[in-house]
RNA sequence: UGGGGUAUCGCCAAGCGGUAAGGCAACGGGUUUUGAUCUCGUCAUGCGGAGGUUCGAAUCCUCCUACCCCAGCCA
């Protein structure tokens, strides 16, 4: 079991992040203010979603605030599309953020005139160097870096030419505005960063507005102070950046004075969760899109049938730490499975259909069965229609009647096996095509035994499911497995391509189900009783082509 | 290598000087018309290593080791 409490939601345990805010409270800090800031460059994934569970989770834990804010400082990689799918995935976690969503580029002339008051300091200046020299100029970790030779100009020139800059007058590439900080600074982040750069591209908000962009360092933190967000929390790798984070909170005539605090990204064994990597899938073809539901995107999970809740638990239950493990992808299934155990209705779905004929059942008759639509929870029964003529799953039977009874639960010639929700069953004769291939079962069903035990003597090997031959539906099943076969796929010499598991995907379409399943709403959750749990697909299910996702399996604890 | 960060059960972790929580996984037993669920139980004389301080150390000190991140006009 999962840390739950009374109300069944998942209890999050405490992290260093919440035991500063409550040191902060206690110092009289009266709101907390966080924030999810995705750069509208791709789609979100299961590590994201760790960020906007803590994030709109710590603002919630605290009567607080969550914003979501796009931080779009480099149009040449972002794009619309990205917005729309990013605020569809937050929402659809089932969290709101405050007010209008916030982008970065709401706050570009706030920027500027910052720049300005920067030069106006002396800490700020517009630097002529190309790329390649910046590079040399900067240094090494054990040597320091040089002054650049524009260093010195005066704040007159660098207004004007970052007034220029901005105009268009200047090519991408050859100026850029840095801050005077120290170029020996021993974190390279202090060695004179760049503030804005020329970009002659159409920005997906601001239009043609600007031709120069700040960056990131010089968008963020005053992101942060403009909007009073009070903890701003972001993964490790910006943990260097933090002292220019706070150069500019202090050189700047920000509103607020936020600050930053690091946590450790969340990886997970047998997936990838870098944005190039997870490109590089979809635009290869690897996949079938950002949503095709191997993918560890919030649209792919969601195409497989995770539901918002189980990703929130998985999440929670998640450390907010320092270290950069990987977690199993078992921890996950397990909430995966907790979840849809929890709330998935039952239901039959014969996979590999071998016909069932029941000899003592009248042709043309359809006796309408009731079975609960969850074996513990209230949640109502369901009608099965129960014929002659039936379908079973052929890994259910077995020709071999001298099988053990405890390690081989199937239909075997002469002895008796459970249907599940209907009858005892005795299987009586099998018929075999000219190859000599299994195409019918004969069996005879013992009367009264619909929720009832058979008689002394007649104790089934197991219980099995069934889809009337008649009566049931086909449909198109698809099942999904692990993309990659190798726990870290990105790790080790070759390509992460070569790790992909080839038998990720396969189709079914010859698969039986009940007939209410037709009339299932897409991206209804099911449990294909013995089989697993299986998902209404959100695009492609309809009722005249039924087609389910298979989510994930059952647990399977017996051993051959 | 300079800087930043991290090391506690197979995995994720709590622990904040008083004698190793919890979850996942695994392994046993029970219940069961899903080999599911549920349920009961087992699972670190040990906290990267070596010293030291202390009545007492995973927690404090010293040194060492390993791994991750930065050195984009990406975020």
């Amino acid at each position: 079991m999962s840390n739950h409490d009374a109300s069944n939601a998942v209890i999050q345990p405490t992290n260093f992040i919440h035991q500063i805010i409550e040191q902060d409270q206690q110092q009289g800090l009266e709101k907390v203010v966080t924030r999810f800031p995705p750069e509208p460059n791709g789609y979100l994934h299961i590590g994201h979603a760790k960020s906007i569970c803590l994030n709109f989770g710590t603002a919630e834990k605290y009567n607080g605030e969550c914003n979501l804010r796009f931080d779009d400082t480099n149009p040449g990689k972002e794009d619309q599309e990205f917005v729309d799918a990013i605020m569809d995935d937050v929402r659809w976690l089932g969290f709101n953020w405050a007010g209008e969503v916030r982008y970065a580029s709401n706050y570009f002339d706030t920027f500027y005139a910052w720049a300005q008051h920067l030069i106006r300091e002396g800490k700020a200046y517009v630097c002529d160097l190309s790329p390649e020299e910046a590079s040399e100029y900067r240094g090494w970790a054990t040597e320091p870096g040089k002054n650049s030779p524009f260093r010195e100009r005066s704040v007159d020139e660098n207004l004007d030419l970052l007034e220029r800059m901005k105009q268009g007058e200047f090519d991408e590439g050859s100026r850029v505005l840095r801050a005077k900080i120290d170029m020996t600074s021993p974190n390279m982040n202090l060695r004179d960063p760049i503030l804005y750069r020329i970009r002659k591209a159409s920005h997906h908000q601001t239009g043609d507005k600007w031709c120069i962009y700040p960056s990131y360092d010089f968008a963020h933190g005053q992101e942060d102070a403009i909007e009073g967000v009070t903890h701003s929390i972001c993964t490790m790798e910006f943990a260097d950046h933090r002292p220019l984070y706070e150069w500019f909170i202090e050189n700047l005539p920000v509103p607020s004075k936020p600050r930053q605090y690091e946590f450790g990204r969340l990886n997970i064994n047998y997936t990838v969760t870098s944005k190039r990597k997870l490109k590089q899938l979809v635009d290869e073809g690897h996949v079938n899109g950002w949503d095709d539901p191997r993918m560890p995107t919030i649209q792919g999970m969601r195409r497989r049938g995770y539901s918002p809740q189980a990703v929130r638990n998985f999440c929670d239950s998640l450390a907010v730490a320092k270290t950069d493990g990987t977690v199993d992808m078992a921890q996950f299934e397990f909430f995966i499975r907790e979840d849809l155990n929890e709330n998935a209705a039952r239901a039959m779905c014969v996979m590999n259909p071998l016909k069932l004929v029941i000899t003592n059942f009248p042709e043309g008759e359809v006796e309408m069965l009731s079975a609960p639509v969850h074996p513990q929870k209230e949640m109502g029964t369901r009608t099965l229609p129960f014929t002659r003529e039936l379908y079973m799953d052929r890994g259910d039977f077995n020709e071999d009647s001298t099988l053990s009874r405890k390690k081989f639960r199937v239909l075997v010639p002469g002895d008796y096996m459970r249907l599940r929700s209907a009858y005892v069953i005795k299987a009586e004769d099998v018929i075999k095509d000219a190859d000599g291939e299994i195409i019918e079962v004969h069996a005879s069903l013992v009367p009264g035994t619909v929720g009832e035990n058979p008689p002394e003597g007649m104790k089934p090997r197991g219980v099995m499911h069934w889809v009337s031959a008649t009566e049931g539906k086909q449909a198109t099943v698809r099942i999904y497995d692990r993309l990659f076969n190798v726990e870290s796929p990105d790790k080790g010499e070759g390509d992460f391509l070569a790790n992909i598991n080839p038998d990720s995907f396969s189709e079914i379409t010859n698969c039986w189900v009940e007939p209410d399943l037709l009339n299932a709403a897409p991206e209804t959750g099911f449990q294909f009783e013995r089989e697993g749990y299986f998902v209404a697909d959100r695009y492609e299910h309809s009722p005249e082509h039924p087609v389910f996702n298979k989510t994930i399996g059952l647990r399977d604890t017996w051993k051959k």
